[in-house]
DNA sequence: CGGGCAGAATGATTTAAATCAACATGATAC
DNA sequence: GTATCATGTTGATTTAAATCATTCTGCCCG
């Protein structure tokens, strides 16, 4: 039942995740302009298919986006989720044709904001350009980080990345303190996000319960015992990768 | 001896990949700021590493450069290529740190453009802010499509998918008539674009040799007799993908 | 309440690709 | 000319992960 929630602890209370909204560091005319062009989508719900028309610039307000690709066997990979926040421009280079299928994974809403409309927007507000900016190099990052484990890691590797790049995304107290989160995912959404099968990323996630690195309960409700096993894992430098993956806030 | 030149034909001519200069479709003005800013490369050379602070955004002006990523390990994935004509700007969100290397893989040139810079220039020559917008749009949709292959494709697809996408990129023909075209690399650092291992690259491109997909001469003088047979191997519609990774030419 | 169902857990087997190893080729350096 | 080195080729072996198969769990619904 957590359809029509963002992120819930263990005790089923929305996390400070979903209580600090990641739009308050834009202005109010902003924030307005968002709200104009919102609307409500519902747990999976299609917003956009692969190769499709797209005209227009999204903003997640609330809920969780997946942006994938399949192949013609049906196989799937998760390109990207796109929180709230995040601004996902899926088109080409042809300005149209969009790369990616953009799918719902809760309940939540967004802004469609027509080209047009956007550009007219990103002009006009500097703010709105660079903090667009912003997410532009989160993004990039954040895609990179994956390549590189998708073409060069382990199972562990990508499954503790995917963890702890979550962990940092959500907002959870990530240094010092055990960070918890609640991620709408099945295991088999997670293993097309990090290229494995649901099979393995079970067995990869039983593994580091077993060994004191997580805990789990309910489906993907997840706690951080070790931190900093867990970025050894991962082989990141979490404060690093902080600041390279989450757009800075004012 | 290919580290001076940037394309060439069996014959050893210039191929008209490097004769067609990308960035022609831009106004005289853009040109001739970039050439202000321009700087030689060499074969080898380090321009930026992963985690160094960039104020910069270039533009690659002859030659290709690799964008890549490493674990500590060793174990390299090279993120994207950037060949003539291309805009990267490496930033993170931070808007300093490099989320990628930049290394040259052949002679060459690039304009390196201060952030300042740049955004004055973006900001007066609207033609260079929608080339670049076409251009990221390029960029998402051809990682997006790697990313899909390097999750969920075979060892087969992946390298034939690669192929294409350097042909099309170079702008060789190929539809009709036999593309054909030199890619500045070794097995082992295709290896590391595609997520294999030199060895099983070297054994993949052998049979599609065999199969009479392609034909190799020297080092990676690629010559594609079959283009609809690797196409059907990379699970793409070369007219579609044409249109997704290529920024219409005005 | 029991049946049906999606997701998860876990064991057994297969398979694609990595790794290891040996050798070939061609370029450059001495 | 010969030594050296990087790259590519090919065979043999190992290994990580996929696949197949079964059982378990909690959940929704008639």
């Amino acid at each position: 039942m957590y359809s029509d929630v963002l992120f819930v602890d263990k005790n089923g209370k929305p996390s400070r995740a979903v209580a600090s909204d990641p739009n308050l560091e834009l202005s109010e005319r902003v924030r307005n302009a968002f709200n104009q062009h919102a609307r409500p989508f519902h747990d999976g719900a299609v917003i956009l298919l692969e190769n499709d028309e797209c005209h227009s610039v999204f903003c997640v307000l609330e809920g969780w986006l997946s942006l994938s690709k399949s192949l013609d066997e049906g196989q799937t990979q998760i390109i990207d989720f796109a929180l709230p926040g995040d601004i996902v421009d899926p088109a080409a280079a042809d300005g149209i044709t969009s790369s990616v299928s953009i799918e719902a994974l809760t309940d939540g809403s967004l802004a469609a904001m027509p080209y047009a409309s956007w550009e007219r927007m990103t002009a006009e507000w500097p703010e709105l350009h660079r903090h667009e900016h912003r997410l532009k190099g989160a993004d990039q990052a954040r895609r990179a980080e994956r390549m590189l484990r998708l073409g060069k890691g382990t199972a562990e590797m990508r499954v503790a990345y995917a963890l702890l790049e979550f962990c940092i995304r959500l907002g959870t107290v990530c240094d010092g303190g055990t960070p918890e989160f609640h991620i709408p995912l099945t295991q088999q959404q997670l293993g097309d996000f990090i290229g494995l099968s649901s099979v393995h990323v079970c067995r990869t996630m039983r593994r580091m319960v077993r060994n004191g690195i997580l805990e789990m309960t309910d489906h993907m409700n997840i706690k951080v015992l070790d931190g900093d096993g867990l970025a050894q894992l991962a082989a990141v430098d979490r404060r690093a990768l902080k600041g390279e993956i989450l757009p800075a806030r004012a």
